[in-house]
DNA sequence: CATGAATGAGGGTTCATTCAT
DNA sequence: GATGAATGAACCCTCATTCAT
């Protein structure tokens, strides 16, 4: 049945959301499957049904957050514009991620924390991936000289690593709007290209 | 005895180092008491000795490096220099914590997925003077008009988040040494001043 | 489902029932959770499915039983009888749980040396109202002038030690029943109030 | 030297009287070596010179309050005296213990869960050798025929356990005084075999 | 599909005991 | 004689996982 299909497959987002929030606010090893269940209003043995285990079930949680914004990412890169106008997106890209989806976005930060062997490798190549698009924007500025700059790896680095460090300090309830705080670090770190 | 207390001391030390390296690599929860111990040649017993709990044991380790760590980079901000070598100073020394102080540095990095109460209040307490040391020297430099930025928080974090995020590339066999990466990350992020 | 209702219920009894087996042999720190699921044939975990803890184990136990108790000495007391009757019919009632329900008795004579705070408060007041349904007969007795004493609490303080103290040497292959017992305690104790 | 050994004597009472104490009030399996050595201002390790382990001290401790109760009460039992005055002085002296004595006599309650084997078996021969010399006493005066009762072993164990819950009541603050309470007592559980 | 119940492995912690100094 | 330090066994408790119903 298809449309048993997509019942199913809403299900599980649900469950990932449930799973990242818990996750998120206790940290993987203290996120009990009891709490994730609580969450869902479900037991705990209902969990296994859809899932082999814990470690299944983060890190379909961690791959699905992961593909999706890789997804984002690689279709900016591939559009037509100018490597300014995209590493601008791409910055806006993310940093509406590590925002509107916070819970998300946090559970992912440290795989290493989380994973071992297969499941960490799987996630580190796809995090690869995730950063290299970055990099071949920056050296695409670089061969069209838009971009000024020896170290695009650095520079890579220094962005992502502003970004990422947003949801440590990030309230709704502090001054400043998602996308204000977008704008502002666009608008900062493309001076550092400068 | 004097000498007795320093030999203690020095124990001490040796255990935060220890717990530190067991603990960023397997995160707080995973990182057992056992762990910590073999890493020491010691067992499991003798650490309660010392410390109360485990809780107890890693805060101690966690106060310590962050209090070094903020006395250092109190000391640069009072220093008789221009805005601009300070926070140069502040940078460096930063990055020369992140990067040799690598496991002690990796594990304060989020403490609310380690501590609850009491000791997250103090944790963050201490962290945010540390933080406003930052804001100080980069205030200390708009005031001056040395710097120009409308938003000296933003700027802050911007640094401080591409500052941290390095101890998750870094490695000693990578091509860049220390002392290149601080280099390099106090020019750039002083870019975003001008 | 109310049938399975009653079956849980019946299983805390069970618990119940064993686990101030084992508490009387061995006392309440020695006794483990480990002996006390052996006794019931079942797994340490298990126990913790059915009780937070074993202090939460033992004070259901503890409670239980002394409601039980309560709650027929308060019947007795509220009968339309003498007081040297009543009296009579409360100092069997008392030596029939000493003797019968040996195991759980036993366990709940000196409180203080299992709990602390709370638990020990609650269970400290349900004992006071226990023994003040023994200073009520007596002094129904002493104003009836059925009894004559000028000192009721010291009265009733003999009367509880002595029944008390039953457990101790009373054995089932000893030569005397509980009936017997219970007999001869309340014409004994009954001469204090002549 | 007999100094010298006057002087450990001593000392060993001190410690005998600091373990009753910490025992008494947590009970022997919760209270610690240390507990007992902070008592005595001591470290843990230094009780392990004069006692061979927590058992042995402790067994030290029961054995010499028993021994010294027992002299006494063997002494009134070969005095002079009508049983009805022996059995007086006995009950009284027994209740001084009970109050005067709080500590060490409440230790000793319930050896079987503090003791074992040996010790336990020790403990309960000396215990049998006490309560002896009451049955003693009764059974002179019912040869006598100064008492009536048929029943001496009864007698003797409802005034035993009156006697042994005075501790589980009785506080300096109350109204009563030591020798007010063995006054009545002693009044009262005559009057059983009259 | 879902639940209640149970298991078992593992971790934090305590503490009697030992021993070099 | 005494101390600081260390050991190791045991205990409480948690929780991922399983399974009969």
């Amino acid at each position: 049945m298809n449309l048993r299909k997509q019942k199913v497959a809403k299900k599980r987002k649900e469950m990932f959301r449930s799973a990242a929030k818990v996750v998120t606010n206790k940290g993987y090893d203290r996120a009990t499957m009891e709490d994730i269940a609580a969450e869902l209003l479900m037991t705990k043995g209902a969990l296994y049904y859809y899932f082999d285990n814990k470690e299944d079930l983060i890190f379909q949680c961690h791959d699905l957050i992961l593909s999706e914004a890789l997804n984002e990412i690689e279709e900016i890169a591939s559009m037509d514009l100018s490597p300014e106008l995209k590493l601008e997106k791409a910055i806006k890209t993310h940093i509406d991620y590590a925002i509107n989806e916070k819970e998300m976005f946090n559970m992912i930060l440290v795989p290493e924390h989380t994973f071992v062997d297969d499941h960490l490798k799987l996630i580190l190549e796809k995090r690869k991936r995730y950063t290299s698009v970055f990099d071949r924007i920056i050296e695409e500025g670089i061969n069209k000289e838009d971009f000024k700059t020896s170290d695009s790896k650095m520079i890579r680095m220094i962005i992502l690593g502003a970004m990422n460090w947003i949801q440590t300090w990030y309230s709704p309830r502090g001054g400043r709007s998602a996308e204000e705080i977008a704008e502002t670090y666009s608008d900062l770190l493309l001076k550092l290209l400068s």
